[in-house]
DNA sequence: GGATAAGCGAGACGGTACGTCAAGTCTTAGC
DNA sequence: GCTAAGACTTGACGTACCGTCTCGCTTATCC
């Protein structure tokens, strides 16, 4: 269980820190669509090569930063109630729009880049999908949820919520639009389905 | 209303035409990443400054060209009730997927381009905004919606939710989930209030 | 001998007038390089096609500009003696360097296009030629010049030290020049051939 | 006097002879006119920054060219008499009209841009002239040129009948008229003044 | 006086080259 | 073998003029 290096030079941590701050500070003062290898290096100084060797993209770094610096990963601890939980999860989630440019930018550059698209939803996107889903489940196990509720649905509302207002700006987004939607769910998945029509088979499964 | 020409030799519909489907016929066969200004003029046989002249960037290009195909606009014509109308809309809207490259690539630019993003917005999501609004506003009056519902949030939640899966594409979106979400809606806009919790409180304004 | 004139809208001396001094002022404070027809038009108040219409480039706008400003053309009056007529024709000559950006705009433009070369070699560089020969042919009927001195080398030795020094810009260029000149042109004209050598042979036709 | 050479890769002298030969065969089949960087970069297999990263304009590439290719430099040995080296350096300079079109190209630059006007003349018209001022200084020290003749403006004499040759292409231009000269100008510099006139003063200074 | 014809200002058209930028790769010397 | 440096090929960028064309309009001659 040894280091497990090879032969010369190691990587440079200096360099890594470099780069990746490089990238933030840019980031933030410039905007994602001005942000250019060519210029994280610069500013790391730090070889064009160093940054390639590791990251293929303006958008791995940033993704690399973004993990490291959110490290600090919002984790839902079991509350007691759906509600509590979720209106934990919701406030804190909704509060984290300060990333605004960060995340915007990377979502670009996924919608762009099918490979970093992958790499996106797999190392980001989805680690936060598990943390709802992990609240929406214990609250299935507790009966607070029915069966039939399409819990997946239920996640993509509350990110893609999320998410659209991060994109357009058109509309607030902090702690209050998360208790707000935190409402809002919790009638939705406690109320019998209100008519009588067609339209919503609440009791057939939903693929 | 006359035709409001000036002198000199007016604007050619033909070169328009063809700078249109050229980039449509691109981003279909290379994807909206490998667009370029440049490509689009040599295919269309066209001058790069006739290009310039009119469209100030790709996006420009593709958002007249999605907005003139999109003439058929989603209209919402009142069925009665809020469950027929939002029915009708919700399955029309969640079958437009198979605009996913061309709305990606828009969203991306629009991310990436504050400038783009406004024109984006206000000529194109912003119609869509309208649309369902209308809806609502009616089932509102009819007494269908509580008064104290955002419709705003509402609304952000149906776009959010159809935007968030064309762009991760991890789920599906078509007339089915659009049936789906009507059925939430209904009951989250129909149901009291499940707890007495103070996180909730459907009764005031939601600020 | 009429005015030779169909039916048709008869051409504008006003819009000549303007595309001539529109080139001029431009050329005066911009250089020759920063002319453009596109300029000139525009500067001028006239369509492009218009200028294109009775002139084919650039230069040819200034060369017609430049001999009409250049009518009151250096005549070369006798005054009897070979050493007063060059006294007075190169003095004026060189006196003639206020046109510098002009002529050797005109030379550049020459230079790069054949086509013009000719033009400008016909229509206003032979008939200065033609004004130094008259006089030099004077002089040899009158015998101040050996019959057996080549005449054109004479005028080119003439003609290319001012245009060398118009174009490098590196030595004097005033009445002062025109009148060092002409001595040394007379002690080369009039002097036996100072050695034995065969270097010289000025008894030889020359060709 | 080492090989001063930083870090980073070193320039390629391929790339570099590529580009000047490029440029040479351009000019030979299509002219100076029709040269473009772009289409140096092309013929020369190698990217458009490269050439912009080591000369600023076609220009620039082409005298690069002229002066490697003529470092073969007309030297004047010292023969003795003025006679002798005049012929020697008049005829070889003479000999050289194959450059033509480089000439009459680079000249054209010089015209239309003073920032290359002053390259051409210091890096390549001036190193002509020092050559024969070496010759009429060595031939003034042996009493062969009277004292009160400008040996500046024979030079320019000598090398402005070849330029204007060179330009207007309207007379011979070869060795015979090299030695023509050289006649010419042995007159001009030993015979005494010819007449009395004001309009000569030899034996004063030329101011 | 109406038809015909050419010139006029304006400005869009298809092109070509410009000079710049960043991409991603390659080649040094040095640690 | 990693590092900083920096030259390399590639290709799109957005701009400037080129010379041509197509408008509506004006100004002439000719029937």
């Amino acid at each position: 269980m040894t280091d497990q290096r090879g032969p010369g030079r190691p990587r440079s941590e200096a360099a890594r820190q470099a780069v990746l701050n490089a990238a933030m500070l840019d980031l933030d003062e410039h905007g994602y669509a001005a942000l250019t290898m060519q210029g994280i290096a610069a500013r790391a100084g730090v070889g064009k090569q160093t940054v390639y060797r590791w990251w293929s993209s303006k958008a791995d770094v940033v993704l690399e930063a973004l993990i490291e610096r959110a490290e600090k990963i919002v984790v839902a601890p079991d509350a007691g109630t759906l509600e509590a939980d979720l209106d934990a999860f919701l406030t804190a989630t909704f509060r984290e729009h300060g990333l605004r440019r960060v995340l915007t930018g990377l979502m670009a550059q996924a919608l762009l880049d099918p490979e970093f698209a992958v790499a996106f939803r797999d190392r980001f996107l989805f680690s936060r999908r598990a943390a709802l889903r992990q609240i929406l489940d214990r609250a299935a196990a507790r009966g607070e949820i029915p069966g039939d509720v399409d819990r997946e649905l239920l996640i993509d509302m509350v990110y893609g919520l999320l998410w659209y207002r991060l994109m357009l700006d058109h509309a607030p987004l902090g702690e209050p639009v998360g208790r707000q939607l935190t409402g809002l769910l919790l009638r939705a998945v406690s109320a019998p389905p209100p008519g009588t029509g067609a339209a919503s088979k609440p009791s057939g499964p939903m693929s």
